[in-house]
DNA sequence: CTGAAAGCGCTTACAG
DNA sequence: CTGAAAGCGCTTACAG
């Protein structure tokens, strides 16, 4: 078949008219039709006070019959509303690809914005400037009414931007500097300890960590909850290689670590992504996993349960904290002020990629 | 630290007013300032005609000047445009984070919208129903001025479903009936042909396909493509196996497949993630890959390249097909027509985890 | 080539 | 509790 040119409205021909004509009817309509004014359509539609109960059910009831739905456009422009919400995603295309966090947590997010008629407006950029400059562009078209700020990163610039810009923002996790803006985090410190403590309770002695970016705050926090809980192992600092949390990233440090003199018996990583491919790098290298070497991750991704030998990671929830972040954006919006919500500490998943470290 | 409670504009203080009070300016302020009409401003900033270039120019100057941005809005309301476009889908969220597919292909669709000035509006539903629910509010609302319709179903209700809502749309693939909308598909049966050729080429009789779903059209056609390659190699039509494109679901079939007395030598899964999860399986079983077992993918996702082997598979180019799909929508809506485009065929990728059989 | 005016479809004070 | 009117900030025929 060779392409051809396709006009609109071509060979599939409509068969409801009636939408589109349906789709003309506006408020005047709606007042005509229920002998009242334009305003007060307008306040009955709104749930404002000042209508009479049996005057709004005959607006509403006319409004129904005449398949009429409020101008989107018409309400944005006369109450300076965008009824959108935003996420701009910073990061490299192909290392977006292999984290499926955000897929997971936009998935959350619809779940209460769309019963509310809201739209979630997205974009990926290359880098922080072209964030910024988004965020920028966002604002002065009017895009959205908040947006998602994730990724936190040490001295996180774009608070400051944002709170400039006047644009309603939830943060993913709480800043490291004084912020205006409502938190909704999840520990993940917990779940590091407590890898840390699972790999000394099997014997472990030796046990490094392939680090996220030490500029972002879950990659720095991570770590230092690595290094605490090490040490309150009795086990030293343990040694850490840092990365950018790619996956080319985690496998040469995992590389790096297992060709030592001396390599640890246990690794602990920053996710799941880099432990997977400290995984793949283990058997390359003819390195047994557990029994030479036990891995553990971070985020249980749906591939951890799939590779050989099944990871032993944490279990982040995106989705769960997908729906969290936009009620609590969306209350921010509403009311003019929300509060942080801690949403419950992500936990060991115990499965096959770490054991008893083989003697000796 | 306890979670607080922030209300907007709390301890950080803008420091950019000129930012807030410019955003006032109209093009009412244009007009005045420049000594025309508001109208004339409208025309030198649509590039319309009938504008005397000395004119145009003295009005952008003081539209630079004054630091004046349209108002996207009034724009919108205006015109009836909406300077978005949409796309929705509908997978279950724990499926979609394991494909890389769509956040790569919103990566290139993003580098032509940015630009444009214009901006992506993403849902993602549970199911089909939801999604045809969403295009027609997405319609009503008039919240984007076209859609990219993705996973192509066989006999896809929503192709008829879009046309009906005159909404303009762009195929990713060309779907099995009559549409009247462009469509930029990429051939990925070559792909799957190559694959069987070099399997049948290592010395391989016995391959096996992991399908996925037949009632999506890139899965009926891959598995049609593995069918007619497998006859012309003389190899018979090969044992089938389909599943719903999800790693669950390729675990099974490769467990299953596996698991018989006489098992295949190779397994061409339709897509990466179950090819990943098929080599768990085997390495779980004991049996090795590629010695016992030959295993190619499809997609070439990041982490096809850092599991042990690393995958032999086909390589997509979602990056690309988002940007070439994006750059058609963009024509249909502007001119009311476009051409089908027909993107370079996926290739094989050849790495480890296929070669030639174990003797006997 | 340019201006004055109506219109897009709502919301929101302001009167009563 | 309700109405009449102005306003949101553009675009677009219609005149000249």
């Amino acid at each position: 078949m060779r392409p051809g040119r396709h006009q609109r409205g071509g060979p599939v021909q409509s068969t409801q008219d009636s939408v589109k004509s349906s789709a003309k009817v506006t408020i005047a309509d709606v007042a005509r039709e229920a002998g009242v004014s334009k305003g007060l359509v307008s306040f009955a539609l709104n749930d404002r006070p000042g209508v009479a109960a049996d005057t709004r059910a005959r607006i509403l009831q006319v409004a129904e019959a005449l398949g009429w739905t409020p101008s989107l456009r018409a309400r944005s422009l006369s109450s300076k509303r965008s009824f959108a919400l935003g996420l701009v995603i910073a990061r490299d295309p192909e290392v977006l690809g292999s984290d499926p966090f955000f897929t997971s947590f936009i998935a959350g997010v619809e779940t209460v914005l769309a019963p509310e008629g809201l739209a979630l407006v997205l974009s990926v950029v290359p880098d922080e400037e072209t964030e910024l400059q988004t965020y920028r562009t966002l604002v002065s078209d009017g895009r959205v009414d908040g947006v998602f700020l994730s990724d936190l990163r040490i001295d996180d610039a774009r608070i400051q931007c944002l709170a400039d810009l006047g644009l309603p923002t939830v943060t993913l996790g709480r800043p490291d500097q004084p912020s205006p803006f409502p938190a909704v985090s999840i520990d993940d410190t917990h779940g590091i300890a407590e890898s840390v403590r699972h790999l000394a309770g099997l014997g472990h002695r030796r046990i490094a960590h392939v680090a996220g970016s030490p500029a972002m705050l879950h990659g720095s926090r991570r770590q230092e909850a690595f290094t605490s809980a090490m040490r309150a192992a009795g086990l030293g600092d343990g040694q850490i290689v840092e990365t950018d949390f790619s996956i080319a990233a985690g496998a040469d440090a995992a590389r790096r670590l297992l060709s030592q003199p001396e390599p640890p018996t246990a690794i602990v990583f920053a996710n799941d992504p880099m432990a997977i491919a400290g995984i793949g790098v283990a058997q390359e290298l003819g390195i047994r996993v557990p029994e030479d070497v036990s891995i553990t991750g971070f985020d249980d991704i749906e591939f951890a349960r799939y590779v050989y030998p099944a990871l032993t990671t944490v279990g982040a929830t995106p989705l769960v904290w997908g729906r969290a972040a936009a009620a609590t954006l969306l209350g921010l919006i509403r009311t003019g002020g929300a509060d942080d919500v801690d949403l419950p500490a992500a936990r060991l998943i115990i499965r096959g990629s770490a054991s008893v470290p083989a003697p000796g």
